[in-house]
DNA sequence: GTCTATAAAAAGATAGAC
DNA sequence: GTCTATCTTTTTATAGAC
């Protein structure tokens, strides 16, 4: 009780890297910046994580959780409707691109500063994005798709797309195509399920 | 004549810069690694690029200069069929996952490293990419598409996709639906088009 | 426990030697 | 013209003051 630190610190960190590594780009921003930002010492900082790779991964996996907890709110008023679902969670992608502080996803970005095999950026990254793939995937079985897993990658490189071109060119650009892609797909894997969805 | 520096260091550097920033990424890369890549001395390298911004910004017009023209070998042969001309484009984008020391696309790559608004690395992938959307819209409008942006920004969507996901997962990932997405796009989006291409 | 000071290495960029 | 040495800042990480 006496020799772990303050109980905010570590979130307290967590926080500001989010918030620094999601705007600037991790390789952008050094852990001084992130004591400045946090008012922590710079020896705490490495006493609750032991380098900046460690922070990199608890971040990626703290947003992770988090962003996990969103898509629930997002698609659990739509339970039994796995079309509705899959259209709303990416509806919610697709606004992540609107907002006007939209840097990316934070998993191909990371990933594409870190190249050497093993880095837990990667290791992160590869962790949700399959995650995410392995939901389509039950979605498509829920929603009696002949190839869930065709499926399932279809909808992901609606994803990839929508957020890789949305970083660069915005939302008018290619993103804007994300429902549209969505509907489509649903129509050709999972046409039974589409009809209850969209008139 | 006497005052320019021996002809080909320039293009020893760009190579050199091509190699080290695709396999790494940019802020990877330090400048005394061109150096010492290419043996030209540092002086010398900042007398040809003023800064790494601008070798960066020349770096990726050099390589969408050499991308076009690899492009252009690839869809030639198919002139007159846009339909197979966005096919074989595609094929090519999907070629480039399955090679061995692929790090995804070196434009959306550099635009998520730097986010000033205005960075080099950010405007060339801009243009690089906004490049290849009209260039899928002016087949568009060759394959007599009713929607001819709708169509390329839905092609920009599979092409981002297959390549952001194709850094993270592999090519046994989502990238292997490239081809197939593009089919069930061009159905869609250019049905007459498409009769000709694939039977 | 928490912060300040300080390594030790590497970054981008410049000045000067030949 | 070309390379070497250096400058300044910044990086990650550690040791020590309180």
């Amino acid at each position: 009780m006496a020799r772990t630190p303050a109980p905010g610190t570590r979130r307290r960190i967590l926080e500001a890297s989010a918030k620094l590594f999601g705007e600037q780009g991790v390789r952008a921003v050094g852990m001084q910046q992130v004591i400045d930002a946090t008012g922590v010492g710079k020896s705490l900082l490495y006493r609750e994580f032991a380098s900046k790779d460690e922070l990199i991964a608890a971040w990626l996996r703290e947003s992770d959780a988090q962003w996990w907890e969103r898509a629930e709110e997002v698609t659990a008023p739509h339970s039994g409707d796995p079309a509705r679902q899959i259209l709303a969670l990416m509806e919610f992608f697709h606004a992540s691109v609107r907002e006007p502080d939209f840097h990316g996803c934070i998993y191909y970005n990371t990933s594409s500063e870190f190249r050497e095999p093993g880095h837990p950026g990667r290791q992160e990254a590869k962790l949700h994005l399959k995650g995410l793939c392995n939901w389509f995937r039950d979605k498509g079985v829920e929603a009696r798709a002949e190839d869930p897993d065709a499926l399932a990658d279809m909808l992901m490189l609606i994803v990839g797309g929508t957020l890789a071109n949305g970083e660069v060119l915005g939302e008018t650009g290619p993103a804007r195509m994300a429902l549209a892609a969505t509907e489509l797909v649903l129509r050709q894997y999972a046409p039974n399920a589409l009809t209850t969805a969209t008139r």
